[in-house]
DNA sequence: TATCAATGTCAAGTATGTTTCACTAAAAGA
DNA sequence: TCTTTTAGTGAAACATACTTGACATTGATA
């Protein structure tokens, strides 16, 4: 699975840290999500979604072997 | 976290253990997920809304507390 | 009623997500 | 260059997702 949280976070102009904290949980999570080196769980997928202000689909796309 | 995926199941007619086998997941896990004993993966999030055809968004919902 | 398909559930084990703490590396600004 | 902010990484601990296997329950149908 692939995502472009840093691209959305880029165009909301906010950190690793800031994300973290609007969705509750640690930095190093956004950050490892971000990388792509663990699929986040569902809650915080929407949250994100909700904080992008964007669908899910739109952040986070299944890749070959998924 | 709510979900609709009995719905959805009903709507294209197929049992848990059918949805199972799309997704590639035990039985169980479909059942604990449908009635909310835990937080699938965003992966399978995204198996379940290509193969029910819908948004994440619209199968997963956040609730008060999330 | 007897049977069968579908669903619910339990327990034990494995895999993986998430946290905290700490430190390093890179980027940006003064 | 020096400093500060942001991002990357590692390890240990803990929480939770997911698996397998087995059995109980429900609902429909013959």
């Amino acid at each position: 699975m692939k995502n472009n949280i840093r691209v959305q976070r880029a165009i909301k102009n906010i950190t690793q840290a800031e994300l973290a904290d609007l969705i509750q949980v640690s930095r190093q999570t956004i950050n490892t999500i971000e990388s792509g080196k663990y699929v986040p769980s569902t809650v915080l997928a929407l949250k994100m979604a909700k904080v992008f202000g964007k669908p899910v689909d739109e952040i986070f796309e299944l890749e070959e072997g998924d």
